[in-house]
DNA sequence: CCTCATTGGATAGCGTCGCTATCCATGCTT
DNA sequence: AAGCATGGATAGCGACGCTATCCAATGAGG
């Protein structure tokens, strides 16, 4: 497969596919003469995760390289290359300011994750972690309620997302997949589950208007 | 208060607040004199809502403006209003294309709101909508579960969400700020619960590492 | 009253991001 | 032999969210 048909088959332009490749959020194609290349059907597949991950997922280009690279170092454990591979996503910290509302983020935060008894986030702390006591302290600083109690529904539910989103990364046969999987899932399912949001305050808003 | 006050109990540059008046996120103040104008806590307030909107939630400028404006309109009734507002929200429906994988996603979503009981999506379809049918689509094209069986738990936990997030809304006694509560909730939380969701995967994924 | 820094308003520019358009030598195809 | 596609390099574009500069009017200090 050529460049022209490669960008048939996915839909991105040529001078797009040229600018992944230099960027290397795809492999180049196997060199076949000096001046062309051939392309296989993986390059297809990465190709189309690339695009869902970017045009999806918002992920930025720069952050997907890191995800492409991390998810392709075959020198880690499988656990840690799944951890490594999804640490290395979005979640920018925004700017790191330290007034009084952080720190009252930064204690629902920890009470919070004592209630839902999840430790061992101290070792290797993700940047999620940094991204919720933000966003927690955004809602403190506009006096809107955000205490323990109000994140700990919050929380309880992200644990069932997690065990069924595992339970479909485990439905991948190889260890490649998984983790494909696991980067594909955790970007992609998020649109998807803002969206459900979304939909469910407009059904409730509804419900209850009518109710009364 | 002046223009210099606002920003230094808001944190944000007089340059910045001159551009969001511009842009008509912020109403002007009261002019006092031909070249002065005094601010008073609503504006003080309001800032505060736009930056944590548009630098928490990642809400675009030009989009921030239309939701402030929605939910300033008082010539709607409560309940149109607070759909508007949120309606207002980003959600890019992303490159409308209409392959298979579009179609495949059109009709689990169908079957899914379908078995979730939500039916009044038709009348006024919410953005929402078209965002889930381009995500769904996308994790079909690239060959991963994303039928009914497997959106069905996303939407039960959406609708949860859904209850405790209209309780929150419901907290606030005024009308006005119920609207904004509304709006600053659904932009506020989507971080929380993304960041949630990713802990969540961290620390099941190591349950089930170490269980092994 | 005079001075002078500050205010708000307008305009133009900057830095990042994700492409996109153009150019070019090579060499495959017919 | 002719002509066009290929892939590599470089420069530019359009949107976005500010930011820097300029300006006349004016309020505050001496």
């Amino acid at each position: 497969m050529r460049l022209a048909e490669l960008s048939g088959r996915s839909g991105v332009s040529t001078a797009t596919i040229k600018y992944y490749l230099r960027e290397g959020l795809l492999q180049p194609g196997r060199r076949v003469t000096a001046t062309q290349a051939e392309y296989g059907e993986e390059h297809l597949r990465r190709l189309r995760l690339v695009r869902a991950l970017i045009q999806i997922g918002k992920v930025p280009v720069a952050v997907a390289r890191e995800v492409i690279a991390a998810a392709e170092d075959t020198s880690l454990s499988h656990h840690t290359r799944l951890g490594a591979a999804t640490r290395a996503l979005p979640h920018d910290p925004g700017t790191a300011e330290d007034d009084e509302a952080t720190g009252t983020a930064r204690r629902s935060v920890a009470a919070l994750l004592e209630q839902l008894g999840w430790h061992d986030m101290h070792d290797e702390p993700s940047p999620a972690l940094g991204t919720l006591v933000a966003s927690v302290a955004a809602l403190v600083r506009l006096g809107y309620p955000c205490d323990t109690a109000h994140l700990l529904p919050y929380g309880r539910l992200a644990a069932e997302l997690a065990v069924a989103d595992l339970d479909t990364v485990e439905e991948q046969p190889t260890a490649d997949g998984q983790i494909e999987a696991a980067v594909a899932l955790t970007v992609l399912y998020e649109p998807v589950l803002l969206s459900l949001r979304r939909l469910a305050h407009i059904q409730e808003s509804a419900r209850r208007s009518g109710e009364r």
